[in-house]
DNA sequence: TAAAATAAAATCGCACACGATATAATAGCG
DNA sequence: CGCTATTATATCGTGTGCGATTTTATTTTA
């Protein structure tokens, strides 16, 4: 059999686990603050800046607009933010942070900790894993 | 605010966006041949190896068989697996690819070129990541 | 300025992904 | 040998993800 069409071989699927095991990881200590990964992500662009429009957030999580918008409204239906209509520009829906979600920050700060001793893995090696990353997802883009 | 509750900081972030990038640069060249990225992976194993049962194909993948079951059920649908109880072990259900799943291996020998070259970067990167991936993932597990 | 193009969200349909539970079959043990 | 434990799948509910389409609002242009 072809040796490219071998699992093994292969490098994307590494990389499609180990984002599933990431996801895994954090479940368990996400739960503790009732928070799912990508809601983690959000509150994360909320916490840095707020208000911000529906397409800003999902830009920056690169998420495209049929996964952002109702993950948005469950995370409105638990009360952590809150949706405007802009006035200037009816098309555009203000994303903010209700009292409730940036309380959440104080809980949230001991999440990464967690995480890093939940993964068993070396800080340097995090580094490296995150400079690869990154520099690959920028040329992939 | 925490430098640590950053997106910018987090490790994890990139991780799970390359996996979705990985994912959405496969999508257009699988669906020339009909299969999306996890049935993919699953056509992977059995052309490897075949029969196999739900569960040894769910733990090559990492996959719950909450999501191993319904994904093979989708695949036997499209004509490309067969499912067949053990005759010894009604328990087992044994996974076989079908004359048009086998057929399928040929035109599937086209795409890790096509999503190497739809990716962008070098091998050398490549397997760079694929090796710092592997090293965390099994130290992670 | 009215019609066409564009932009921002929302909606719809489908396919994962996973925890929790259920179901059925076999194994093990007293 | 029957009863309990275990094993292999299946099912259910919830939450993503994403392409495609729709809706409403704004901008551009003829």
């Amino acid at each position: 059999m072809d040796d490219e069409l071998k699992l093994k071989s292969q490098v994307c699927f590494p990389v499609y686990a180990l984002s599933r095991e990431i996801v895994n990881v954090y479940r368990p200590i996400l739960e503790e603050i009732d928070l799912t990964y990508p809601q983690y992500l959000v509150m994360m662009v909320l916490w840095e800046n707020e208000p911000q429009k529906v397409n800003e957030i999902g830009d920056k999580l690169n998420l495209d607009n049929g996964t952002i918008t109702p993950l948005l409204k469950r995370m409105a239906a638990k009360g952590l933010i809150s949706r405007k209509r802009n006035t200037k520009d009816e098309r555009v829906v203000e994303i903010s942070l209700t009292e409730s979600g940036k309380q959440l920050q104080t809980k949230a700060a001991e999440v990464p900790q967690k995480v890093v001793k939940a993964m068993g893995i070396t800080p340097e090696d995090l580094m490296q894993l995150k400079d690869l990353v990154v520099k690959i997802l920028n040329r992939a883009k």
